[in-house]
DNA sequence: CCTTGACCTATAGTTAACTTTATCTTGTAT
DNA sequence: ATACAAGATAAAGTTAACTATAGGTCAAGG
């Protein structure tokens, strides 16, 4: 019982490559294996992957991961380490997230500018005075 | 007259050896060349490389932007498809956003798991029912 | 018993995006 | 003239995160 790599797989969408990857790099040290040596998986196990999956797919690198799970396995000792984990990660995260909405300026700009030239017919028609002025605005934008 | 290459590499933060990849992956065709051999940008240039950044920073792999910038060359045929890249890449953008928003709320579970093992002095504390309770409430945010 | 499919490990290969190194050329200052 | 900083190219090296391959083990079905 418990559950099979491939059904795991299935079940996340992780592959069986990467779990196993993950595994062999520490983030699964809780992952359990039956007698023949085959990984057992548990209902729990489900919630540290997604946890591994949320601190992934926001940028954390692998090695920061584990850094973290080897925390987890220290116990009430690394409560403020671990803490802060989260702490500094939200920060980096809402930046990504600034980041992303002030890069979306210039890409709503180049739809507009884009849009504009095609119902002109060509993109010389951004060459003029007047577009001089509406380019200079986009140009604050620039990151 | 221009701007060397160490010049924009000051000005947009970008490395020369980064610059001269990206020139050699074709990103940037339009750069001028001194009588001797040596880059010559020019004052235009920095709103093409503003261009490579923000789609390069928002996810856009290189070789994708290098289609874009070769459709660019290519002048009003290729308009359609400019837009399109554009229009189909802040989907993309908003998708990152949007994931990444999701992402926050476990992370945000996760302070407030800890913060609260912190007060309590162990995580032992989520270990009751009502915590079972609150964990079912994050499992709900489980990507 | 034996085949078959899913599992295992270890190791090698891949890809993207740079970065470093080696070697050469150019242009300005003494 | 010559030194030397800064520019150039080509090619090799790096890093992260997988992905694929080779070779072996195990457990259930015929």
């Amino acid at each position: 019982m418990g559950y099979t790599v491939s059904k795991v797989a299935e079940r996340t969408g992780l592959t069986i490559s990467t779990l196993r990857y993950y595994d062999k790099e520490g983030l699964l040290p809780f992952v359990d294996r039956t007698a023949g040596g085959a990984r057992n998986f548990k209902e729990s196990d489900f919630e540290w992957l997604a946890v591994i999956t949320c601190l992934k797919q926001t940028g954390m690198p692998i090695k920061r991961i584990k850094q973290f799970i080897d925390w987890c396995l220290e116990g009430d000792a690394t409560l403020e380490r671990r803490l802060n984990v989260f702490v500094e990660h939200k920060k980096e995260v809402n930046a990504q997230i600034a980041a992303l909405k002030e890069y979306m300026k210039k890409i709503d700009y180049k739809i507009w500018y884009y849009e504009t030239a095609i119902s002109a017919g060509t993109e010389a028609v951004h060459n003029g005075e007047k577009c001089k002025l509406l380019d200079k605005d986009a140009e604050e934008n620039d990151l």
